[in-house]
This record gives structure tokens, C-alpha cells and sequence, in this order.
DNA sequence: CGCTGCTGTTCACAATAGCTGAACGATGGT
DNA sequence: ACCATCGTTCAGCTATTGTGAACAGCAGCG
């Protein structure tokens, strides 16, 4: 593990949307290096176009970073796939819809599409990182990830309540997951902000991995009238995607290993160094 | 400079929209290192999230440059403004406007909106950086940097043709920059794609700095015909967004650089309409 | 107007992080 | 069942990077 590359990653997360500039002093201060250290880091940082030079001599994030970034959403076979399909989800039901990935044990918003009828969810912003055990999607995309994986993110990041609703013991999560994986998909019931509620369910490519998740947001009072039918909607759609992505099978998952030039060792037996 | 974070920036920069995906090996031969050079890059940037590894333990760009990506675009003040006023232009005469920022002396397209009358415009793509020398708002981004920058650009990429008008030859672009510059816009006249002409004018924050351009792209028999318009209504669009931006004066410019060490300060975003 | 307190930047030296090349283990193709 | 090729690991030497103090520029204040 190369330190310095380390570092520079340490860097550029210091870099959000409210404190969005930083000069060397203070990274300084953050990241308990010397002056010197972390002006290397930045002017490298900024001469790689990753971060940016103010006139002030301060720095903000650079553009390379957007470029990079619109390549991988430009490479993302499911993305262009689930957007279709979540217009298609908004013209019909008027609601929110939203897709996201598992990112460091976190759900990370790729997509969101809002519905005329909708209220604003204030907390799901494209971008943005929430934790996985309270949203629908993160249930899903957790439920499909090895027991312990889901273990180890629990011990590093606890279970926060949001709302009295929210799941705060690791063995509810674990009857929850056990649940979703076996039915196919999740319900938040306002679990992450009371009123709201959601359906969720996992898109898998051709090999069968689960690479994401959509979910259909709604107000409770909506919901659980209409929850049968949301529910056959999310999962349609998704599994329209799924399709559209290769897949065909039932459930080959990681349990029987059948996947080119898998690695699963690193994963499947035990807990490495 | 460090060096390890210069070869952790190449890496990235490898990842590209036609080969998203690269090995160990692949990259090791890219870049002239040792295989194991190689592995220590990519899985270090892998563990950082930069990068995610396939299940077939090669690689691909990761979600974080699209975390920070989005950091990026919410704390660019610009934007925001710059799109509104784009809207109004595509509204207004149903042609493509781009919006674009220099970097490491070419041109990054950063948005791009398409009108219904306008034909695809396939070299320009949100997130493609082109040479500035031929477009319209390359050539006002370059106007508004110190020639000196402009020769060393020149001199590291060269001035390639698109088209027989294309400029081709450094006096050719002096001339042409000192015009653009003492008129506040450019012409593409048919110099990147033949049959596609645009106007563009700079965007300007409260210190003068000439930050963005944009620009309003027009096929050859519509341009001509209403040249006029079209400049006035690029020029007016581009010199609102400045103004919103706390853009006051007249030419402050470069000369007589005040860099003023403000922090975030109060952000920009003085009056919505 | 010239202080003083901050910035970001530069430099030499010391030591540690990382580059190197070969050997490993596992995969996919033949 | 083989071989070719891939990603991964390891231990040693070298060069890169971390270090801390001194430098230069700007803002604000007296």
C-alpha cells in the first residue's frame, strides 16, 4: 500500500461541499503532517489538474476529477439501462426514484429522478454517501454482500438511528437481510425520516452479482395502500435492467462460483492479513 | 512533485471512455514499470476507492471520483447561474450551447444543452476536453490567459486542423486572440467542423478573472443570416451570468493581479430570480 | 506607514517508503 | 493435463519523500 497515494486520497476527501477550499496550513492542521508535506501534496494534487490553485494560493477540487468521473458514468453499462427505466417508473407513479451503488460499506446515490407529485427528500442528494442499514436500497445491496463483509461494516460504522424506526442491533439487520435476500427486495418504512417510506430492489449483471439497487420513494400515507403494487413495479423494472444487463439465471451468486477468473478466495474463505 | 502521486494521477488518467478496464500487466506495459509497481498503484488507488476492482481482478475508474466530481460541480458558483442562462438561449433560438473551462491549455466541455432545431454535435461532449484553438470558446479562454501561457500551449500541443479554416499558425492566433480580447467574443467560423460556426464570450467572477466561456453553436446557413443577433444574445447571456457572479468593473484583468486571500467568503450567490 | 501576524513556498539533510526483479499460485485456453 | 498468462507477494537496495527551519508575500492593525 503505497503511502503517499494514501495521503493524497486523504487529501481530496478533505474537500466537501461545506468546506470546499483548503490552504496548505490547514490541511496541514487535518491531516497532522508538516507544512511542507502537505504543500508537496497539493501542488502535485493541482499540477495533475485533481485539484485546482486559487489566486489566493488556496486550492479547490479540479477538474480532472469531472472528467474522470463522466468516464465512468459513460462505461457504466447499468446507468443509461436504469435511468430508462426509472423515467419510465416517475411517469407512472409521479414519485421518486432512486439508484444507487455500495461504496465502502455505504449506499452512495448515482441517480435520482424526482416525480411531480413527490415531496423533496432532502437527505438523498446524487453524490452523496448515507448509511446502508436504514434505506431500502442499502438493505437490498447489503442483503446481497457475504455475512461477515456486512459484520465488518457494522462494527466500523455502527448502526445510527434516524427515526425510531430505524434498525440499531445487528441481529435484527441479519433476520431483515436474511428476509430480503430470500423475497427479492426491501421496504423502508420510515426508517431514515419519518413520513417517508420505500420499496428497493437489486440490479444484478450477466454473472449475477448485485451492482445496484432502485427504489421507489413515497409518503407513508401512499405507501402502504399502494405497497403490492410498488412493489411488483420496482421489482419489474429492476429486473428489467438485469435483463437488459445479461442476466437470465436465477440466482447463481457467490455461492456456487462460476465466475471468470474470480478472485473470490480474497472474499469467500476467510478474513485476510 | 512526487513522484508517486504524479504515476497514481497517470493511472487514472489511462481509464478512458474506449478502454475502461485495465490489468495489472496492461497498465505496467502503458506506463514502462514493473508489474509489481503496477499492482502497488492500482490496488492502493483501488483501496481508496479511486478505483474498483472487477471480480476478475482487473480494474475500473471507481465511485469516489464521482463523489468528488459532484463536490466539485455543487461549489462551483458558475454553474448554476451559467445553466440558467443557457436554458434561456436554448429557449430562445432552439440552437446547442456549451459551456466550457480551460484546462492544462485545452478546452473541458463542463455542460452542453441542445436545442430541438439543432443538429447532433458529435465532436462536443460533456466531459471531452478539445484543443482551443479552433472553437469559440477555446479561443476566448485562451484570449483571456498571458500569451506567454498561450506559447508554451502551443508549443507543448501544437495548433492541429480540423478543417481548411482551422488555424494553423501562431501569428494567425496572436491576431486573432488580441481581436477577441479587445472585442469580448469569438467566432468559430466553420474552423473545428465544417458547416458549424458558434459565437462565445467570457464568463467573469468578481475579480475579473475570465473563469468559463460560452457559447451559442449554430449551423453555417443559419449563422450568417443572423450573426448579429446571435452575438449580442451570447455576449448579454455570458455578461449576466459574470454579474450575478459579483462582476462589476470593466477590465481589471491579470495586470495589477489583487489576489485576495478571501475565504469562502459570502458565497456569490447574491439575489435569486 | 511600518509594523506583526498570518499565509504559501523553498531548501538541505536524513531516513524511510517505494522501486525492482524474480518467484508464487491460480486461471483459462488448447 | 498441460502451458501460457494473469494478478499477487516478497526481500533487498536505492532513490524518493518526509522533515523543520528559513524565506517571501499579503492583510490588518496600530
Amino acid at each position: 500500500m503505497l503511502q503517499t497515494v494514501q495521503r493524497a486520497a486523504q487529501v481530496l476527501r478533505l474537500f466537501t461541499p461545506e468546506q470546499p477550499e483548503w490552504g496548505v496550513t490547514e490541511v496541514a492542521a487535518a491531516l497532522r503532517l508538516p507544512k511542507s508535506g502537505a504543500h508537496s501534496l497539493l501542488s502535485t494534487l493541482a499540477s495533475e489538474g485533481l485539484l485546482q490553485r486559487t489566486p489566493g494560493g488556496r486550492y479547490r477540487l479540479g477538474w480532472s476529477l469531472f472528467e474522470h468521473s463522466q468516464t465512468l458514468l459513460e462505461t457504466t453499462d447499468f446507468l443509461l439501462i436504469a435511468r430508462r427505466m426509472m423515467e419510465q417508473l416517475v411517469a407512472g407513479w409521479g414519485e421518486t426514484t432512486h439508484l444507487a451503488v455500495l461504496i465502502d460499506g455505504q449506499v452512495l446515490y448515482v441517480e435520482k429522478l424526482q416525480g411531480d407529485r413527490a415531496l423533496e427528500i432532502v437527505l438523498s442528494r446524487v453524490g452523496k454517501r448515507l448509511p446502508a442499514h436504514c434505506s431500502g436500497v442499502g438493505k437490498v445491496l447489503l442483503a446481497h454482500r457475504p455475512w461477515e463483509e456486512v459484520v465488518a461494516i457494522v462494527e466500523r460504522q455502527g448502526l445510527p438511528a434516524f427515526t425510531p424506526n430505524t434498525i440499531t442491533t445487528i441481529d435484527r439487520l441479519r433476520v431483515e437481510l436474511e428476509e430480503v435476500r430470500l423475497q427479492g427486495f426491501a421496504y423502508d418504512q420510515e426508517e431514515v425520516m419519518v413520513g417517508l417510506c420505500c420499496v428497493a430492489a437489486p440490479i444484478r449483471d450477466e454473472s449475477g452479482q448485485v451492482i445496484a439497487a432502485m427504489s421507489l420513494s413515497v409518503p407513508a400515507y401512499r405507501f402502504y395502500p399502494y405497497r403490492q403494487r410498488l412493489t411488483t413495479a420496482v421489482i419489474e423494472a429492476a429486473r428489467h435492467v438485469s435483463t437488459q444487463l445479461g442476466y437470465y439465471g436465477e440466482e447463481p451468486e457467490w455461492t456456487s462460483v462460476k465466475r471468470s477468473r474470480s478472485r473470490s478466495s480474497a472474499r469467500a474463505t476467510s478474513v485476510r492479513t
